[in-house]
DNA sequence: GCGACAG
DNA sequence: ATCTTGTCGC
C-alpha cells in the first residue's frame, strides 16, 4: 500500500479527539462506590491472540466472571479478519471492532450476562493523546472500562528511568503503587504491584466511567496472579482456541 | 548510532 | 502479538 499509513493517522488522530468529547472519567455507577463493591456481580475481560506469521488472523475473546468468585461463567472466541495495521498510539483501530462484535452478540442473545465493567488489555488515559485502547472501547460500548497495561508506555515525560525503577523497588507488597505523572503534573495512571509474588507492576488507568481510584482499588481486587482474572482467562482461552484450530501455529 | 515501539 | 523448555527457587 503506497500512501495511507500517514492519511490514515491523521484521521485516527481527529477520531481519537471526537470520542474524547464522550468519556467520563468519573464513577458512575452505585457499586463503584461501595468499600467492597457490593452490587458487582460480573466483571469482563477481552483480548486477541494471533497466529504466528499472520497479523490478518486472530482469535477474539470475551469472558464474563463472577464476582467476586471470579469463576468463569460465559466465554467465546470467535475468529476474526483485522484490516487496520498496528500503530503504537493507536491500537484500538485495529481491535475494538472485533470486540465491539462479541459484545453486541452478547447484548443480543444473554443480555443478562452483560458485564458491569470491562477490563482491557491496554492502556486508558495513559496514551499520547489520552485516548487508548480502554477509553475507546468504554465510549463505544458506554460500558465501564479499565485500562491494564503489562508494559510501560513512554508517554508525556513518564519514562522508565532511575526514579521509575527506584519507586518499582519500593513498593514491597501486593496492593501498592505510585501515581505515573506527565511532565505537566497530571496523573493518569497508576504501577500497581498486583501480586506478591510479582516485582513487575501493572499500569492501570482510567478507560470509562470509572475513577482512578476505583480502577485501582477494582485491579486488585481481580488479581490472583499478576494480570487480572478477566484478561488473563480472556488470553489463556483464546490462546488455547488457537493451539486447537491451527496446531500449525503451536 | 541508540532507544522506544500498549497489543 | 509471536518466536519458546526446561529450570531454578520456594
Amino acid at each position: 500500500m503506497w500512501a495511507p499509513e500517514e492519511e490514515m493517522v491523521k484521521e485516527w488522530e481527529s477520531e481519537q479527539e471526537c470520542m474524547k468529547q464522550r468519556l467520563v472519567l468519573q464513577d458512575t455507577e452505585a457499586w463503584q462506590k461501595e468499600p467492597d463493591f457490593r452490587g458487582l456481580e460480573r466483571v469482563g475481560g477481552v483480548d486477541l491472540s494471533f497466529i504466528k506469521g499472520d497479523d490478518h488472523n486472530a482469535c477474539a475473546q470475551l469472558v464474563i466472571l463472577n464476582y467476586p468468585e471470579l469463576q468463569v461463567v460465559y466465554d467465546v472466541s470467535e475468529m476474526v479478519f483485522l484490516t487496520s495495521p498496528y500503530v503504537s498510539g493507536f491500537l484500538a483501530f485495529r481491535e475494538v471492532p472485533p470486540l465491539l462484535q462479541l459484545l453486541h452478540t452478547l447484548q443480543r442473545e444473554q443480555p443478562e450476562l452483560m458485564p458491569q465493567v470491562m477490563f482491557v488489555d491496554g492502556n486508558g488515559l495513559f496514551h499520547y493523546r489520552e485516548f487508548g485502547l480502554a477509553c475507546h472501547l468504554g465510549v463505544l460500548s458506554d460500558l465501564p472500562c479499565v485500562g491494564v497495561a503489562k508494559n510501560l508506555l513512554q508517554v508525556q515525560g513518564v519514562a522508565k528511568n532511575d526514579e521509575h525503577m527506584s519507586q518499582i523497588s519500593a513498593m514491597s507488597k501486593a496492593g501498592d503503587t505510585f501515581p505515573l505523572v506527565t511532565d505537566s503534573g497530571k496523573i493518569l495512571g497508576q504501577a500497581l504491584r498486583s501480586s506478591d509474588r510479582s516485582t513487575k507492576p501493572v499500569y492501570v488507568s482510567v478507560g470509562h466511567r470509572i475513577s482512578l481510584d476505583t480502577a485501582v482499588r477494582l485491579t486488585h481486587s481481580c488479581c490472583r496472579y499478576r494480570v487480572p482474572e478477566p484478561t488473563r482467562q480472556a488470553d489463556l482461552r483464546s490462546r488455547e482456541y488457537l493451539r486447537r484450530y491451527f496446531p500449525s501455529s503451536s
